[in-house]
DNA sequence: AACAAAATATGATAATTGTCATACAATTTT
DNA sequence: AAAATTGTATGACAATTATCATATTTTGTT
């Protein structure tokens, strides 16, 4: 079993607040999982009774619509916690997690979780602020899926993927999302999808080749949306 | 100067878990204030250094969008708390808040909440929750934007409405909103909105006596959208 | 009461987006 | 390696939604 202590993921998420005593006691009760490309973690609906620290790979949040689509509602990178609200609110799941790379995560026990934010402040106002700057991207999210047209949606989510998953040697997004999970990610159809990547090719905005997209120049696309 | 310990709001929000002491500190550094119909609480932007606590009146959280439109996030009733992420987040709000009927609200600045935080678990555990609940909230309404057709969203909204708000003695909503601002909860154009009220009145659906709106059968148009 | 301003309504039309069909390419399975 | 499956691409078309123009009604103001 390896020690929390020494995860360098632990760095970058709420968790730096806990002191070496609560980092033991985690250790000891936490365990590590492997997640195999496209495995759920967990499904909306599911009792979940912990969160899930990631350690490696990157996962989607997403909810089944009654049209029978799949939105994808966040991305998620290592060093960031999963079902931290079902853990708060006590209830199931409202988000399936299902892996886009292999993945390593922990679970942690939702008894465990409680009692630290009982005896450690920091902790649970660390943990307060992820969530609320989750609120404010879900507003922000709403409003432009509500107000953007999809062809802005597509080229945004495109500067955001290579701005946080960052490029390949041959300048490719580094991310790989299949056209059905872009188009779940932007709310479009997935041939509404693959058309406007097409006009965007045409038009040299970006580059296709196979399922590798390349923003060919960042700042015309932008000013393009 | 009222105090916050007979108020029946406190009894509907997060506020409930401050003990007797807790109150009478409050009640000494609240603000009341009176807002008119149509005016703004904060503003998207501003710095506003405390929540409010919503004592009377309904008012509207929105987002001003690149294209120049209003999109409604949240409606917010008596008994809730304004401001409480911003606050958290330590930034500026994200959201504007104005009245949709004259209000009373009381201003509790950020530090005396704060210092609640710190002395009392159950009252941070509660904001913790309503700001989770905020965000399942949110992602849903995202999934809806994304995926839902306008008739769908504008059925699903007027719904809503009826249940959260009620209903006068003739049977009409009780909240009043300008077709523009039910325009701006669906995300659609002014017109748009117009137009499918429209339908749905010559449908039977909805019945439109001025300004009024009228849910005629409620599990028809549930079963419409 | 008369006027101005704002809100609501409707028509005409264009733009956007979704759906279904089908073709082609890539990947996996046998 | 061939076959089957899945993913990507494109065409044709329909449905939805936005925009602009213009009435009509309501509301507020003098």
């Amino acid at each position: 079993m390896n020690k929390c202590e020494q995860c360098i993921v632990r760095q970058f998420s709420s968790l730096k607040a806990l002191n070496k005593e609560q980092l033991i006691k985690m250790a000891e009760c936490k365990t590590s999982f492997t997640i195999k490309k496209g495995s759920p973690i967990f499904e909306e609906g599911e009792v979940t009774n912990g969160i899930y620290c990631v350690k490696d790979g990157v996962c989607k949040l997403s909810k089944l619509s009654d049209n029978g689509k799949d939105q994808i509602v966040k991305l998620v990178k290592p060093g960031e916690l999963l079902g931290q609200r079902s853990m708060i609110s006590d209830e199931p799941a409202n988000l399936s997690a299902v892996a886009l790379e292999d993945m390593e995560v922990c679970f942690i026990p939702k008894n465990e979780v409680l009692h630290f934010f009982s005896e450690n402040n920091q902790f649970s106002m660390n943990v307060m602020r992820t969530i609320c700057d989750d609120l404010k991207d879900a507003d922000d999210h709403m409003v432009n899926m509500a107000q953007k047209t999809v062809r802005q949606r597509l080229v945004e989510t495109l500067l955001y993927l290579e701005e946080t998953f960052g490029k390949n040697e041959d300048g490719s997004l580094h991310i790989q999302l299949s056209r059905e999970e872009l188009a779940g990610m932007i709310g479009t159809a997935t041939e509404s999808c693959i058309r406007l990547l097409s006009d965007l090719n045409k038009s040299g905005y970006i580059a296709l080749t196979g399922k590798k997209i390349t923003i060919v120049d960042k700042n015309k696309l932008k000013r393009f949306a």
